[in-house]
DNA sequence: GGCGGTCATACCGCGAGGGTATCGCCCGTG
DNA sequence: CACGGGCGATACCCTCGCGGTATGACCGCC
C-alpha cells in the first residue's frame, strides 16, 4: 500500500545527510548551494517516499530519529560506493591505463624498489603509479582514488579490503640517542609508560599536532617529545641521531597488501601475485 | 577541466545498468517500462558527464567498453548499496523493532532454540524473526533484509559481512538405508567419487532440478538419485530410510553468524554476544 | 511586544526527462 | 539489387519536478 516507489536519488541522498550532518537546515542548504525551501522540500519528499520520519524538528531545534540516524550512516555509505564507482569508471576509461598504489613514505618496509622491479617484468605489465598518503591510504582504495595500498594491520581497518600478507614484523621503539633508555638491549612496553606520546604515529592524540608524514613523527622523536614505537624495517632509514632498541612484547605488525575486495582487474591480479611472491622470497632470504 | 558534475543520479545508473546487462537498448528500455529514446540520450548523458565511452554501439550490436564493464560491476554494488540502505532505514522506522534472522531449515546445528531462549532472556532483548531461506542468507544481510543469518563457511562467501563462528563441524555422508556403503564406519571423499550428484547441497549442478530445500535433497538421497555431504549435526533430523556415515577427510565446515560489517545496533550485539556465548559453552559440553 | 531566527508554505519559471515520429544505417532475403 | 525489418540516434513537443523568491507561522530573547 504505502510501498510507492523504492528508489531515492542520489540528489535527495546528498540532501538528506547534508541536512543530517549540519543538524540544521539553513546551513545545510548553504553548504549544498541552494536555497533553505527547496531542502525542506526534498526532505519532506525523502520522508514520505521511504514512509519514514527521519528528523523530528521542533521550531528550535532538529535532531535525527532512530531512521534517520540508519540512513546517514548507511546513505553515507552508499554514497561513497557510489563516487567511488564513478571514479574507477573515469580510470578505467582512460587511454593510459596504469595502477595505482598507494604507501606511506618509508612504510614499505624496503619491499618497494623489489616489488615494482618484478612486477614491471610481468607480461603485460602497466605502468604503477606510486601515490604517497600517511593516513588516508585504506580510504583511497575504498573509495577507487587507488588501485592497491600497503597498509599496516592491526594499526589500520582493513575492513571492506581484500588483503594478501607481506610481511610480519616486530616491533621497535625510536629513542633519541640520549634518551635514558637508549642503551638497554630491550624494552616491554612497560618500560615505555609514562614516555611522551604518541607512542603509534597513526594515534594522533587530541589536540596535539598532527603527525602527518614520519619525518615529523621523527623530529619530535629526537626533540625529546615523543617516544614511537614502529615497525622494524624502518630501522634502515634511521637519522643518526635516533636509536631503535626492539620491545619484544609489542603486538607484531603485519605489512598487507590491501585491494578492493570485488576488483576483477587482470593487471592487479598480478600484481598482487607478484607482490606475495616477492615477500615470500624476502621473508626466507 | 572536463571534469564537470561528479554525481550521477541513481536513475542514470540504473538505466546504465540496463542496458549493460540486456546489451539491447529496445529491451532495457521495455524492462524499465519507459521509450528507447530517452534512453538512449540518459545513456549519452552518462557518457558525457563521465567523461567516458561505456558502450561500443554498432548498428547491430552494443558491447561493453573496459570502463563499460567497470560501472556495471561497481554501479551495481552501489546500487544494491543504496536499496540496501533504504531498506534497513524503513525497517528502523517501523514502531515495532525487531531482529531479522535468516536462517537455513535443518543448517541451525539445532543452536537456535537454545541461542533465542538465551537472547529473549537479556534485558531490552527484541522480538527475534526467523526468516528461512537456503540460498538468499548471505544476500539477505547485505541488502538489509535480514540484520544476521546463520551461514556455512567456507560453502558460502562471507565478504563484505562482520561473522562470529559458532561452531565447527565435520561433514557426514548421508545414503539411502540400503546403499552399498551404507554399512561402512566412515568414508572418504574417494569413496564417494562416481557417486551421483549433488554432493554438495548449495553447489547445484548446471541443469539440474534446483535444490530449495533440504527436505528435497534428503528426498533425492532416498530415491538414490544423489549422495549429500553435509555438517554431522543434521544427523539429529535424519529420515528413518537414511543413514549417516562420517567422512573425516571432507572439509570441516563452520557455522557462522554473520551481519553486516558496519551495523551498529544494540539489540544486534547484545544478540552476537548471547548467540557466541551459547555456542561457547555448549562445545564444551 | 518587536525582533531575529527557524522551518514550512505559496507561487512562479525553467529545464530536464519522457513521449511520438522519423531518420540513417545495415543486414538478410526473395 | 531492391526492399523490408530491426536497430540506435535525432527532432520536436509537452509535462512536471526542481529550484528560486516572497511570505507565513512559530518561538525565544532582549
Amino acid at each position: 500500500m504505502t510501498a510507492g516507489d523504492d528508489t531515492v536519488e542520489t540528489r535527495e541522498l546528498t540532501y538528506f545527510v547534508a541536512v543530517a550532518e549540519e543538524l540544521h537546515f539553513g546551513r545545510a542548504a548553504r553548504r549544498l548551494g541552494i536555497a533553505q525551501p527547496p531542502l525542506s522540500r526534498a526532505i519532506q519528499r525523502l520522508e514520505r517516499r521511504l514512509g519514514v520520519r527521519l528528523l523530528e524538528r521542533d521550531h528550535r531545534t532538529v535532531e535525527l530519529t532512530e531512521a534517520g540516524e540508519t540512513l546517514l550512516r548507511e546513505g553515507h555509505a552508499a554514497l561513497a560506493a557510489l563516487s567511488a564507482a564513478v571514479r574507477r569508471t573515469r580510470r578505467a576509461g582512460r587511454d593510459a591505463p596504469s595502477l595505482v598504489l598507494a604507501a606511506k613514505p618509508g612504510g614499505d618496509a624496503d619491499l618497494l624498489p623489489e616489488i615494482l622491479a618484478a612486477y614491471a617484468a610481468t607480461p603485460g605489465a602497466l605502468p604503477v603509479d606510486i601515490v604517497f598518503s600517511a593516513r588516508e591510504r585504506g580510504a583511497m582504495v575504498r573509495d577507487g582514488r587507488a588501485d592497491a595500498a600497503l597498509l599496516h594491520a592491526p594499526r589500520e581497518d582493513l575492513t571492506g579490503l581484500a588483503v594478501e600478507e607481506l610481511l610480519v614484523e616486530s616491533q621497535v621503539a625510536v629513542l633519541p640517542r640520549g634518551h635514558r633508555l637508549a642503551g638497554r638491549a630491550e624494552l616491554s612496553m612497560a618500560d615505555l609508560d609514562g614516555e611522551p606520546l604518541p607512542r603509534w604515529p597513526e594515534a594522533v592524540p587530541e589536540g596535539s599536532f598532527g603527525i602527518a608524514e614520519s619525518g615529523q613523527l621523527m623530529h619530535l622523536v629526537a626533540l625529546g617529545r615523543a617516544v614511537a614505537v614502529v615497525p622494524r624495517s624502518i630501522r634502515a632509514n634511521l637519522r643518526h641521531d635516533l636509536v631503535s632498541v626492539p620491545v619484544p612484547d609489542a603486538p607484531p605488525t603485519t605489512l598487507v597488501l590491501a585491494w578492493p575486495q570485488d576488483a576483477r582487474s587482470r593487471a592487479l591480479a598480478a600484481f598482487v601475485r607478484t607482490a606475495a611472491e616477492v615477500a615470500r622470497r624476502a621473508g626466507q632470504a
